[in-house]
DNA sequence: CGCCTCTTTGCAATCGATTGCAAGTGCTAT
DNA sequence: ATAGCACTTGCAATCGATTGCAAAGAGGCG
């Protein structure tokens, strides 16, 4: 500020370019200013730079968990990717500002990036097709989103390759013998429609029957996979010998539920989670699940945006998966 | 801005005024100008007002989470800490600026207070000790602790009655008949600190011994659980018929060795952890826990930081706990 | 009818950093 | 000696919203 510039003897001009390493300015008189800057240990006053510069250098997060899907806020898999996000955030020179509020969500373009708190937005939980990124789409709002393509729904995407991993969770189960597998989740999330897929394909591959009786709609967490486990699974006469589940929450809870009424996984029914969560690998038996790379997502979000914000043309990213063989799916 | 003072035939004082409801305008004037605006959906531009009045209505929330611990970012407990200061902080007409970036860390306030990024900062993570938080309190940034309070450490903090907790789990695992019982915790960290001290209080309220060999320094996590147990429990010669662990985590890791192993939870050895994270109830056996109030939590972190930044005194807060009883201390 | 009061509105300065353009210095070449 | 050029530095405008103070208009009262 001024009192630097004074203190060098120089103008604030100068004082502005030197603490930018600008070529313009002498390398003594460069060093010297930012000598003193240290001293007296000036920061520039980044609300001053980002008025005046119209950018904040900031990114806002959004979690659009909804708790009526059962959705936690402090979901492992979720929280690992917003983690690995503000680390490429961090990286890149950008600073995070977090949303978990509703009140906020009606209008997101309008608060965060119009009102100039924001320079871009990332979109974490697509939930069922929402309307407001729809909104959002139209706008002019450089975001992006965390969860599957669309077809119909004008906004750029990253995430893990679910198909595959549908279908890599369900075939791994059939190749261990099992003929009635069922599949816990709530297809009308875009993310999970896709795991569903897979799983469909891989039964009809393998020339078994695709039974809709065995698609019971689960919202996500552990609660909601013990409930369903005791409701559909034990209350019913399903006669299944495996479970596919959307989520190693669910399946946390599906096998809580499953030890508590004396089956045995995997030897009676075997499971198989998605997400690799830390504590898939805890779990007894450990949960054998489909790992998305947390990390490549984190990364990606933020990479894609910043090219959205340059104007650059950017396409959906999808994340290829991993299969991760532990004790729950009963494999040889 | 000017466009709306122009549309609506006025200054752009005027605007300014109506646009916050400002007594000094006369009601029809009031709602013409915000009529307008709405029409043209403005919005003040966040950055520049915020440039004016010298305030960000931002808190930077920084997680100290140090890997070397042991602790994820994923942290279950520490992410339901973190959405219950998020939706306190928008409660408040706050916005929430996230860090876990290690290289701001080197100078928390000049980064966020000093340089406007935010007005005051919570610090989850207290570490053992940590010096920057000390560099800190050396400084005039209005900034909060999640942890206990350290005598000759001068900054406020909010926390759980870890003392109580400690003292508490321990008690039920004597009622029920356990007599050694071994620590399962890094006591370098304050608050595992207070836990130590009420453990160590209820074995002597019991008459029981207390045996150095049964505190087992453990970093955070499940995989520290898991390792410990095998090295010190199943390795030693310890003879132990319980375990309190100082975070549900390490008793998820705990408890899987310990069944890998064939010891049965709780007829061998009962397991109590601390925090009661969903995943403790879905453990199998359920978790016997230390409950820790987040919502609570974050309310008070909020709370407290906004009226330090006010000038107000703030003392340190304890928040009490709750034992709850699962399968894994073996309670009759 | 004039003066005073109260209400409503506008003027203009301000926050702190950035940057296009002009200007000053010193040196070389003619 | 002076025009020309490179290199440094400063001047001053700018970003958009806020607010103290002044002023204009409306109404009341003697």
């Amino acid at each position: 500020m001024a009192d630097i510039a004074l203190l060098a003897g120089v103008s604030e001009a100068t004082v502005s370019r030197a603490l930018k390493d600008s070529p313009l300015i002498n390398e003594q008189t460069r060093q010297r200013v930012q000598e003193i800057a240290r001293e007296h240990n000036y920061r520039v006053n980044a609300a001053a730079r980002n008025f005046r510069m119209k950018t904040t250098k900031t990114l806002a997060v959004v979690l659009l968990v909804d708790r009526e899907w059962g959705h936690e806020l402090s979901d492992a898999f979720l929280m690992a990717l917003l983690g690995s996000i503000a680390d490429e955030a961090a990286h890149m020179g950008y600073d995070l500002l977090l949303s978990t509020n509703p009140q906020n969500m009606t209008d997101l373009s309008a608060f965060f990036v119009e009102s100039k708190r924001a320079d871009g937005l990332i979109v974490i939980g697509q939930g069922r097709n929402d309307p407001r990124l729809d909104n959002l789409a139209r706008s002019r709002t450089p975001f992006i989103v965390w969860g599957s393509e669309v077809p119909g729904h004008d906004y750029v995407t990253v995430g893990s390759d679910n198909r595959a991993g549908g279908y890599e969770a369900t075939k791994l189960l059939i190749r261990n013998g099992r003929r009635r597998i069922a599949f816990l989740g709530d297809i009308r999330h875009p993310e999970m429609e896709d795991r569903f897929i897979g799983y469909k394909e891989a039964l009809s591959e393998a020339g078994l029957p695709f039974d809709e009786a065995l698609v019971i709609a689960t919202e996500f967490s552990r609660s909601y996979g013990y409930e369903k486990t005791d409701k559909a699974i034990l209350g019913g006469n399903l006669n299944c010998d495996a479970i596919f589940c959307v989520s190693d929450n669910i399946a946390l809870g599906v096998i809580k539920r499953l030890s508590e009424a004396g089956v045995r996984v995997p030897d009676d029914i075997a499971v198989v989670g998605f997400d690799d969560i830390p504590g898939a690998a805890f779990s007894i038996p450990g949960i054998t699940t489909v790992r998305q790379d947390v990390h490549e997502g984190g990364r990606l979000l933020v990479r894609n945006l910043l090219a959205l914000m340059k104007g650059e043309k950017v396409g959906h990213s999808v994340i290829p998966v991993e299969l991760v063989i532990r004790q729950s799916c009963g494999q040889a």
